[in-house]
DNA sequence: GCCAACGTTGGC
DNA sequence: GCCAACGTTGGC
């Protein structure tokens, strides 16, 4: 299995932006309730950049550079009956949601929006331009990663 | 294990 | 707000 080192994931801007996350300097990235998702949580090793999506924003686009700062751990809002992302299946002893610690790189200059991804044909193999990518944390290879960057 | 019903994501 | 594309749930 090749090790992957670049990421990108999304986030809404009205529920957690790159500028709460400027102002936090790191966050666990918890919250994400996707089986898939959390497998490439899990596989994040620190050191890995990640590229912050703002999702459900105006426009979509990438805004800005984190990198992994600890490794996946349980995610604590899972545990918590009064969060909205509580899971009675998950238990202390059997945690089902895992979530990185991401510390905040930069915010870019200018935000790279959905519409210039789907542009530039280098990335058309990008997962996230792909049909119907829901995928909250998604691989991006280097070369993607630096073209984004680039834009 | 199948699949219909339902819920969620996220662009538009 | 709409709706396509998924993911999840639960009856059988």
């Amino acid at each position: 299995m090749p090790s992957v080192e670049h990421w990108l994931v999304k986030t809404e801007p009205n529920v957690y932006s790159i500028d709460d996350l400027a102002r936090d300097r790191s966050t666990d990235w918890s919250g994400v309730r996707n089986y898939q998702a959390r497998n490439f949580l899990k596989a994040m090793a620190v050191g890995d950049q990640v590229l912050i999506y703002h999702s459900n924003a105006e426009p979509p686009g990438i805004v800005g550079v984190g990198v992994v700062l600890k490794e996946a751990t349980p995610d604590r809002t899972q545990f918590d009956p009064k969060s909205e992302l509580f899971d009675p299946k998950a238990s202390q002893a059997a945690p089902r949601w895992f979530c990185p610690e991401i510390k905040f790189v930069q915010k870019l200059k200018k935000q790279v929006s959905l519409g210039e991804l789907r542009g530039c044909k280098a990335l058309a193999e990008l997962v996230l331009l792909q049909r119907g990518s829901r995928l909250s944390v998604i691989p991006v290879s280097e070369k993607h990663f630096q073209t984004i960057l680039e834009l």
